[in-house]
DNA sequence: TAGGCCATCTGGTCCT
DNA sequence: AGGACCAGATGGCCTA
């Protein structure tokens, strides 16, 4: 544990000398910009530890400079993971604005899950519905050709509820998400029950409406499929990990 | 005050 | 060799 970094790291550098090394506020923010930027001769070596080596032959100055540079370089790293988390959340079924507190990670990712299996699930309900008004031939005008697997299940234009969508609250806010295995906390998605809304009330009886209107979406015109929603969370075999 | 979430540092491993 | 990625540790902040 005592190693030469250690002792580097014994000297805890101030904020400010963190941040003088890299304007991270300035930083594009083009998660892959960090892996192709820089053209590196590809050829596989034998990896051996040979850091501790180089470690000894460097100087004090010089180990505080490459581990202030590695600082950065992570948190870089973590910035790009964040912006990207935040992406996430801006384009997923849930209430945003300020009197709205801000998925956490977890929460993001698992109502991110449970919102593409709730979609998987409506283009499948979709493909049913349709398959039964054009008739069971199998020449109707509903085909699922690769083409028109692609097709418009939801209009192109149909983007983030501005309301919590009747799929997804209930499974983020209030209901244990599907995994179950999680702490009620996460489970909740927030931090404290009814904390992340403070108009709980007013948006869950927004459910079948949609900016005023009604929902063009399946999810708001068909019973709610049987498997998705409630086994939404369910959790992988990797998730136990 | 405990617990959750987060940012940061750090060392190790893998990849190019 | 250098960078990306990962996981553990740590400390701060916030909320119930």
């Amino acid at each position: 544990m005592d190693s030469d970094a250690s002792l580097i790291s014994s000297q805890p550098s101030s904020p400010d000398l963190f941040l003088s090394d890299e304007p991270t506020s300035g930083f594009s923010g083009t998660v892959s910009s960090t892996q192709s930027e820089c053209g590196r001769g590809a050829q596989g070596r034998p990896r051996e530890p040979l850091r501790a080596k180089d470690k000894k032959q460097m100087s004090e100055s010089e180990l505080q400079q490459l581990r202030l540079k590695i600082n950065s370089r992570e948190r870089k790293r973590m910035h790009d993971l964040n912006i990207a988390m935040d992406g996430l959340r801006e384009v997923m079924p849930y209430a945003h604005g300020p009197s709205v507190r801000k998925l956490s990670k977890i929460a993001t990712l698992l109502l991110a899950r449970n919102y593409i299996l709730m979609l998987t699930s409506s283009l499948e309900e979709m493909k049913r519905l349709l398959g039964e008004i054009y008739g069971g031939g199998h020449h109707s005008s509903f085909h699922p050709s690769p083409a028109c697997q692609a097709g418009p299940a939801l209009p192109p234009s149909h983007g983030p509820h501005p309301l919590p969508h009747p799929a997804m609250v209930p499974a983020v806010s209030s209901a244990p998400l599907a995994g179950a295995s999680l702490s009620p906390a996460v489970a909740a998605g927030v931090r404290g029950p009814g904390s992340l809304l403070k108009t709980a009330g007013a948006a869950a009886s927004g459910f079948q409406q949609w900016a005023g209107m009604p929902c063009p979406c399946t999810m708001c015109q068909v019973p709610p499929p049987p498997h998705v929603p409630s086994a939404g969370m369910t959790r992988l075999p990797s998730d136990s990990k």
